[in-house]
RNA sequence: GGUUCCGUAGUACAAUGGAUAGUAUUUCAGAUUCCGAUUCUGAAGAUGCAGGUUCGAUUCCUGCCGGGACUACCA
């Protein structure tokens, strides 16, 4: 049973029976902390309807209530707000449905399919902290919706082609000696990465070197030898010339094996992985179609255009007059591909950064042009970026922070942390190892998915970590010490049983309190789902792992007599310890069973 | 220039148009015979500026100030 929903059926019954009038969304809100009650209807938009004044109509409806809900219990009303309070049976019900629906949190199947993109990197390089909110934001969405009933597909598209790649393998040709992750002990993008950087260096110096020699600064750039090397491999890869192919799918089998490890670190996965060396060509089919029905254009020197000027947008290039494909053309082509492959989607989510938002708004604008009708149900998760303390994080400032490196440092945080509380008595070196591997991946998930993700953040590595306050490793530790007590209860052959509920007629108000936000749980999956927001479940899970801590703190649990209140305090521990978990899964996060 | 997002305590985040703007952290002052002292209680501290819409505005509208992103035949 959904109190809320509840509530808003016979507040709505209320109002339609009082007024004579249907009744308009109601107004359903927590009622303050320094006024009694739960819930609280606000009655300033009913006046209107009841044509008295904000207090007579609170009153009115108090009074139905009252006297028809069959769950309220007193009311009282403060300017137009009526606030109310819920009878201790009622809250027993409530607990006692939660506490029996081993589901509780996740919702029926509801026959929608959908897809969800995130992570997608370039292989020239290795992931960063930008990657890391995306990966997680992604995967938590997905998990999000999979707890909403839908059956989700999470996906990538890889950007495997391109000048990118072929500027590293253009440098690894010239200064790499036939290295490999295995001579070098390199991981794989990392060893990648080492070379595409190496690519940037020599080409600054080669440009220099020719502007001393009197060429202008764009002729330089095209120039310049190792350029000329990295476009000249990009020819051959397209004319499919067998040593250029073969080394450009070495060393992305190299990036893949990197990125695999990380991947499996940071706890996501994927159901289907795509490659733009496979989509760019049908994206190039379609809008050579999409000329010949007139909804793009050729220009005079060859390249095709599609025109938005009507929508408010400009022109945009699809196809280069050389006839390749741009990144638009081939995302025309991986969305097709997409719903040919899972034609039950209804919907595709694209979790992508904000720098992209015009991009993305163009490609479903082409795609409805071209006439699918799932082009409505796509949507762009975009998120803001990450900034460091120390600076804002762009990688031609040489700041960019390494994922791997990152997790490495958190992790050994982590531990230090850990050590210094002197909590590893008994524990074994390979448990400890993984406790700290959970709580520092715990902090850096939970830090990234708190904030709502449109907004550009700042993350904090030392703030992320503490073990109080709005982090991560607070939820994981409430959740480990919940944990402790019911395996006391446990050792104490406590056993409780569905009944036992029913002996607990009346309740603390701490007790309520928990009551009150474990019963929103469902309320707050839809409403994440709804939203797309991680952010709204990080914060649902903090607010009950403090509620439940001020409900630990002011009664005691071992030291009653009562029996029948130990085992209802007992059932409440579990069922807040299911829901964290519940949570923690939604985030992604790691769940230690002792910390 | 155009489009767009954002401006909330020292700091970082909240607030479907609702009550005295919440929470964390920091600082200060306290509590604890106990299931795990990584807990709890109290105090101090904020809506960039100016108008408008209304019973009521952090939220919606207009202008200004400040910051970011986009505005490539790059991906």
């Amino acid at each position: 049973m959904n109190l809320d929903l509840i509530l808003r059926s016979k507040i709505e019954e209320a109002v339609s029976s009082l007024f004579n009038q249907p009744a308009p969304a109601i107004q359903l809100q927590p009622t303050n902390q320094e006024f009694e009650g739960s819930h609280t209807v606000v009655c300033f938009p009913l006046t209107k309807l009841s044509r008295k004044g904000p207090e007579e109509t609170a009153r009115l409806v108090g009074e139905y209530l009252l006297a028809h809900s069959g769950v309220v219990t007193r009311y009282n009303v403060v300017k137009g707000f009526l606030n109310l309070v819920i009878h201790d049976s009622t809250w027993s019900d409530v607990f006692q449905s939660i506490y029996t629906n081993k589901n509780f949190g996740t919702l029926p199947g509801n026959g929608f399919e959908i897809m969800v993109e995130y992570s997608s990197p370039n292989t020239n390089k290795p992931l960063h902290l930008g990657h890391l909110r995306n990966n997680f934001l992604g995967y938590s969405v997905a998990e999000i919706f999979k707890a909403n009933g839908y059956t989700v597909h999470k996906v990538q598209i890889i950007n495997d082609r391109g000048i990118h790649i072929c500027k590293s393998m253009a440098a690894w040709k010239l200064y790499g000696n036939g290295e490999t992750p295995e001579t070098s002990g390199m991981k794989g993008d990392h060893l990648v990465g080492k070379y595409y950087v190496a690519f940037d260096k020599a080409y600054k110096d080669q440009i220099q070197e020719l502007e001393t020699k009197g060429v202008s600064r764009d002729e330089a750039e095209k120039q310049a030898p190792i350029m000329q090397l990295a476009v000249s491999l990009l020819r051959k890869w397209e004319q499919k010339d067998h040593d250029t192919y073969e080394l450009w799918k070495t060393m992305n089998g190299w990036v893949y094996q990197g990125f695999n490890s990380t991947y499996g670190r940071m706890g996501v996965d994927f159901e289907k992985l795509y490659y733009e060396s496979d989509t760019y060509l049908l994206g190039k089919e379609e809008v050579i179609k999409g000329v010949e029905r007139g909804v793009f254009f050729k220009k005079a020197d060859g390249s095709v255009w599609v025109d938005l000027t009507s929508d408010g947008l400009d022109q945009k290039v699809l196809l280069r007059a050389d006839g390749t494909s741009v990144y638009m053309t081939q995302d025309i082509g991986t969305a097709i591909l997409r719903f040919r492959d899972f034609p039950k989607i209804t919907g595709q989510i694209y979790t992508v950064g904000n720098e992209q938002e015009y991009h993305f708004k163009v490609l479903f604008l082409i795609l409805d042009k071209l006439g699918y009708d799932w082009a409505k149900k796509c949507y762009h998760l975009s998120y803001g970026m990450v900034d460091l303390p120390t600076g804002k994080m762009k990688s031609r400032e040489g700041t960019v922070v390494d994922a791997d490196d990152l997790m490495d440092e958190m992790v050994a945080e982590a531990e230090k942390q850990t050590r210094e509380l002197g909590k590893l008595e008994g524990v074994s070196n390979e448990d400890a190892g993984k406790l700290f591997e959970m709580i520092g991946l715990g902090a850096l998930k939970f830090f990234l998915l708190k904030v709502d993700p449109k907004k550009r953040m700042l993350f904090d590595p030392n703030e992320s970590i503490q073990l109080q306050g709005f982090t991560g490793p607070f939820i994981q530790y409430t959740h480990a010490r919940i944990r402790a007590i019911v395996r006391k209860a446990e050792s104490l052959s406590i056993v409780v049983r569905p009944e036992d509920l029913k002996l607990v007629t009346s309740f603390e108000p701490a007790e309520r309190d928990v009551l009150q936000i474990l019963s929103l749980f469902e309320n707050k999956i839809r409403e994440a789902a709804k939203d797309y927001s991680p952010a709204i479940i990080a914060n649902y899970a903090f607010d009950l792992a403090k509620q439940y801590n001020q409900f630990y703190q002011s009664i005691p649990i071992f030291s009653e007599e009562d029996t029948a209140k130990l085992k209802f305090r007992i059932a409440v521990s579990e069922s807040v310890a299911l829901i964290l978990k519940k949570a923690m899964r939604l985030l992604g996060i790691f769940v230690p069973e002792r910390m």
